[in-house]
RNA sequence: CGGGGUGUGGCGCAGUUGGUAGCGCAUCUGGUUUGGGACCAGAGGGUCGCAUGUUCGAGUCAUGUCACCCCGACCA
């Protein structure tokens, strides 16, 4: 995902000592209060009775913060790295597991522990800082659309719903097949917050000291969850082929050894040439399993496309292919088989991606009244609306319906228009995109 | 932390006014099957979350306790 950026990948310490977390007064305020702490390194035979407890003896001076992000320990770090303006850019990436103590979790939406990558950068100036924040979502952005056919809008947080320390958040917020909003991916502009913090300072060219420029950006495990929401259906997962471990999977479908072995080999021969385009295959040669129940356990899986050859294709000289997308099936003759699949493949991702970005136009539309609004959101979608620019009003409506701005949109939909803010009336230059999400 | 619910073979569940535990799936054996999650016959497998109490007798009633799930508040 991160070719041509220049990021290096690293890895910083997982437990982050209280005072380092406390650095950055924001960061703090929107992270203390879903932070696992580490008061203790002993246990101890219960001196009552059966079992362990905490040996109070093991105290910890100083408590250690689980990292529910890594700025503090990174830019904690950083301040040794970074002496001089030759030093910069400095381009990490992370791959580990955070935790936030969330009152209520979901399956890979919101779980107490989630993996994730997390790249952290420092720039010499805020410009060069800026466009690292956009291109990294720009590569998010590529990788949801491309490669998870997950069509994404691409836009700004509002300060309510910013990065703690962020001067600006960017997001890919994506929507699910209940409608509500799902924020895939960010990346943030920190500015000088941090540098300022843990006191990183850089000597210029021209011999002036000054402040590092910072930015950070994730995605994480949640973006298994975005892929179920957005793309199952009844029979289950829906893998788009640009992801899929195995593009191809091959049932046989036999009464005898000799029948089998026939089948076998012709799968053979059809495995090489689709193995020798760079498509993934998977012979499904079990024979403890009757071709009923393979066919439906593949389509669980979500393999995208399935071959299925028997007596009767053996005799014909053709094979049937079955789509996870649409679940169609045809049988078509074996010679040239091959250049259908890859061709079927290709049709298939893109299928994927314009039935969920059908879904989404359908379920996007403008809205002028308040009332209407309030009825409306609860349907789920999202509604383009004007805004005053307020964190007030954006927390006002928050209070009423639950909902709140997922993002002011850069592209995907238009929304440079003058109008009136939905709930306070005032003046507005362009729509945000509001949803409930989760 | 509030509100609601559930704990019974591996999994999912039933169990009536208290009478000594059953069904489906899975597993094992044999046979027939194999183009959409096979069928028939037989077999194995449970101190009913835990503790105490009431009773001649508790899966069932009472009290306590533990665990898990759902909804809400917090949030990527």
């Amino acid at each position: 995902m991160f070719k041509e950026t220049g990021v290096q990948n690293a890895y910083f310490p997982l437990f982050i000592p209280k005072s380092f977390f406390s650095r950055e007064a924001e960061h703090v305020a929107g992270f203390a209060k879903e932070c696992a702490v580490v008061t203790h390194h002993r246990l101890m035979n219960d001196p009552d009775g059966k079992g362990v407890v905490v040996d109070p003896e093991a105290r910890l001076e100083e408590e250690l913060i689980v990292r529910p992000t890594s700025e503090t320990i990174i830019w904690s770090v950083y301040k040794n790295w970074i002496k001089s303006w030759r030093d910069l850019p400095i381009l990490c990436n992370q791959w580990c597991n955070v935790v936030r103590w969330e009152m209520r979790t979901r399956p890979f939406l919101r779980t107490a522990e989630f993996l994730w990558q997390e790249g952290h950068t420092a720039h010499a100036t805020a410009e060069e800082a800026q466009a690292k924040a956009e291109e990294m979502v720009g590569v998010y952005a590529k990788f949801a659309r491309e490669t998870m056919a997950l069509p994404v809008i691409v836009g700004h947080k509002s300060p309510n719903e910013r990065f703690a320390g962020a001067l600006d958040t960017l997001t890919i917020e994506a929507m699910m097949q209940d409608g509500k909003a799902l924020q895939a991916g960010t990346s943030h502009f920190l500015g000088q917050n941090f540098a300022k913090s843990f006191d990183v300072q850089f000597a210029g060219k021209d011999g002036s000291l000054e402040y590092v420029w910072a930015t950070s950006w994730g995605v994480s495990t949640r973006l298994m969850g975005a892929l179920i929401m957005a793309h199952s259906d009844d029979n289950g997962l829906v893998l788009p082929p640009a992801l899929a471990p195995i593009q191809v999977v091959m049932v046989p479908i036999y009464r005898t050894d000799e029948e089998r072995e026939a089948v076998l080999a012709e799968f053979e021969k059809i495995k090489s040439e689709l193995s020798s385009k760079g498509i993934s295959v998977k012979i499904d040669a079990r024979d403890t399993l009757r071709p009923g129940f393979k066919f439906a356990e593949w389509e669980v899986k979500g393999v995208p496309v399935r071959l299925a050859m028997g007596a009767r294709d053996l005799a014909s000289g053709t094979v049937e292919v079955a789509r996870r997308d649409t679940l169609g099936k045809e049988t078509l003759s074996i010679e040239g088989i091959a250049d259908h699949v890859e061709g079927l493949l290709k049709d298939i991702q893109k299928n994927i991606y314009e039935k969920a970005l059908a879904f989404r136009t359908a379920n996007i539309r403008k809205c002028d009244d308040w009332n209407e609004f309030q009825t409306e959101i609860q349907k789920g979608g999202f509604l383009l609306c004007h805004w005053d620019g307020t964190p007030e009003t954006e927390q006002a409506i928050k209070d009423a319906t639950k909902a709140t701005i997922r993002c002011i949109p850069v592209d995907s939909v238009v929304c440079e228009e003058e109008g009136k803010d939905i709930f306070s009336g005032k003046p507005s230059h362009r729509r945000v995109v509001f949803a409930i999400a989760y």
